[in-house]
Order: structure tokens, then C-alpha cells, then sequence
DNA sequence: CAACCTATATACCGCCCGGTATGAAATGTT
DNA sequence: AACATTTCATACCGGGCGGTATATAGGTTG
């Protein structure tokens, strides 16, 4: 259906030449990736990427767009649970799927480019923190609702309760990408819900 | 009192030299502080450099002493609290005041190093969650000594307990680098306080 | 067939990296 | 005054970085 492609057709599957740089941004950062890695794990030369893909701040926004469609796709899903802490237990478990699996690098991939970013990648630090504040507006949005619908007490703020889950969320990626097991971030998870206010 | 100094007397201050290079890893990371950075900001040349501290290498690890000695003072005090609760309470505005305050980078040096190295600075990531499971020991000691004095209720497990801790700690620490202001910080430290089981 | 277009492969660019060789300057020792 | 010792300033090293120029290979269109 494309409509006939001319000139020498690509050897190689965007798709798959995309997520093979996901993996290696997500594994060592954007700025110690080098083009090297990623041409090698992307099964690609320079030439080809850059044609591709445009530059290598470029491919990692593309990267980031697929890692948040396909790797953050729980962060929709919890919000649809029927109330706040259910909210909040399923956003633990997908973070921990997703950030200490056995499939997929540690850690998160956002965690790791804000603070891994120095001044030089500034864009990417600011576009990574732009989403992640977009996430947590949405849960603070859940979370007012959730406060009227009388999951929360009264006595709890829906946008210190949100923070404070995004916190955790945080800081489990942290641990995750320094190498704690996923026994011990479970308990980390348990024990914040058992601390959890209202339903 | 030293015995005589030989030679040409050195220009500068290794102390003052090293807080500066403490201040460029911190706001950097190691990896993305170069070299020129460092000399710059520690007014020397490299050659004074590697005389005095070695590499790069070396100088990040005298740096990260200096850091833990004068930086995070205040997790030993916070040991000495009397109940589990105040022991939270003050490594939380302790952190708070480290990784957000006005004169200093914000961020925990730590968690910055930990997230930032690539495979290449393995001994530092390494150094650096060795201390960090130190740190968080001897928080889980001194809650199993809260639960045996009843400031905890047996039903939480102190060792996890700790891990959530910890937990809040470096998310916080994320929040923080990610520009995030202190009356935000302070509402998430609050809020886990309210949470907080016990005494 | 040739003409044309696009992707590939190779080799290369300027730049900055961590680290160092070299020689001059500044002190104590004799 | 002459020397030994240590620091300082400059210039330099090989190597890896992100990015690209050039030429060739592999297709479709006339």
C-alpha cells in the first residue's frame, strides 16, 4: 500500500532499529551512549541512522516516545483502578515490573536521563521533566477525585498524597537501577501500602 | 609543626581545592565533570592536580569523603533521636536541607553518581552503593531497636520499614535535581510522616 | 537498455577527553 | 653561591566523541 518506494529500499526495520537504541539509552543514559553502541546494537552504520532517525537527540525523543508507549502503558491502566490505593498498588507493581524485570534494563528510563543529563543535553532533561509532571498531574487529578468520591480522608491533600507516591515511585527505580532485588522493592511496596490512608 | 617543607611550597589549599571539585561532581555527575571543569573551578592546573589527588578517579573518591563527613552529618544525628518516628523525621529534613537548599547543588551526590555511571566507572557505582547499604543497615538496626522499645507496632517489619525510608529519601533527592521547589519536597516529607506507623 | 533515486559502506572531519612530558620558578639545604 | 627538591605553567599525546563527505550498491521508472 505504500506508494511504491523508490530508490534502494532499507535493509533494516525502523521498528526494531528503534527499540535496540531504547535499550541501550535505557541502559547506559543518553549521554554515555555513544553513536557506536547504538549503530552496533541497532545492527546499522552511522550514515543509515542519521538518515533515519535524524541525530542522536532526536533518536532518543523518538526512544522515549516508545518507551512510554509500550513500557509506561501501566501508568493509564492504574488510573482506571476503582480507588485510590488501588491507584496506587497498581502503579507500584507495574514500576516494579517495568524497572526491575528480568527482560528489560534496570531502572528507570526518565530517572536516568534527568539525572544523568548534564547542562549539555538540557532539552532533554526538560522534556523528560515536562512529561513526568504531566504523569503526576494526572494521578493528582485521580486522586481529587478519588477525595470526593470518599477514598481519601479529608485530612489528606490529594497533591502532597500524589508527590508522595511519585516519590516512591522514584526512588524504587533508583534502588532497582542500583541492583536491589525485587523481593526487596516489593517489601519497599507493601509496606508504603500498609501505610496508605483510606481505601 | 610539619617537618620542614622541601621544595617549592604549593599555591593552594587541597581543602579548598577539593570542596570546590566536590561542588563540580556534584552539579555534574563524574562522568560528565571533565577535567577542565575541575581545574577551573578548583583554580589549579591539571598537573597540580594529579600531584595532589592523584586522577580523576582518586579526587571523586576524596570528594565523596569529604561529602559524606560534612554533607550527611546529619543521618548520625538522626540516629540519636529518641523514637523511630523522630529518626524519620530528622533524616527527612536532613535531606531536605542537603539536596535542596540554597548554597549547595541540589541532588544527592550519591544518587547522582550511582544513576549517572556508565559500565566505564564501575568502581564508583560499586563504592557508592556500598556505603549506601551501610547507611540504610544501620537505619534498619536502629529500628528493630525502636520496635524492641514499642515505637513501632509489631506488625510492621522494621527492616522494610527502613527500605521505605530510604526509599522517600532518594526519590526526593530525583525530585530535587529535577528542579522540584522546597515547600513541594516538604509537603512529601510531611506526608509520609503523617503515614508514619508508631511513635 | 539507460536514467534516476535512495540506502549503504568507508573513510574522514574537528573537537574534546583524561593524562603527561618538559622546563621554568620557588623554596630549603649545604 | 650552588644544588636538590618540589610545584607551577605550557604545550602536547593518543583516543574516542558526534557528525558527515564521498562513492558504490540496489532498487523503480522511462
Amino acid at each position: 500500500m505504500p506508494p511504491a518506494a523508490r530508490g534502494r529500499p532499507r535493509e533494516f526495520d525502523p521498528d526494531e532499529a528503534l527499540a535496540a537504541a531504547l535499550r541501550v539509552f535505557w541502559t547506559r543514559g543518553y549521554e554515555a551512549a555513544s553513536m557506536a553502541e547504538l549503530t552496533e546494537a541497532m545492527g546499522i552504520t552511522k550514515p543509515s541512522l542519521y538518515a533515519c532517525f535524524g541525530n542522536k537527540e532526536a533518536l532518543f525523543k523518538k526512544a522515549l516516545d516508545l518507551y512510554e508507549r509500550d513500557k509506561l502503558a501501566y501508568m493509564g491502566k492504574a488510573l482506571e483502578a476503582p480507588t485510590a490505593r488501588g491507584v496506587a498498588e497498581r502503579l507500584l507493581t507495574g514500576a516494579l515490573a517495568t524497572h526491575c524485570g528480568e527482560s528489560d534494563p534496570h531502572g528507570c528510563l526518565g530517572v536516568i536521563s534527568t539525572v544523568a543529563c548534564s547542562t549539555e543535553a538540557d532539552s532533554i532533561r526538560a522534556d523528560v521533566i515536562k512529561r513526568r509532571a504531566s504523569s503526576e498531574a494526572a494521578v493528582i487529578k485521580r486522586f481529587e477525585q478519588a477525595r470526593d468520591e470518599g477514598d481519601l480522608p479529608d485530612s489528606v491533600c490529594p497533591a502532597k498524597l500524589a508527590g508522595c507516591l511519585t516519590t516512591v515511585l522514584q526512588g524504587l527505580s533508583v534502588k532497582a537501577q542500583g541492583g536491589a532485588g525485587p523481593e526487596e522493592l516489593q517489601g519497599t511496596a507493601d509496606t508504603f501500602l500498609a501505610m496508605w490512608p483510606g481505601r
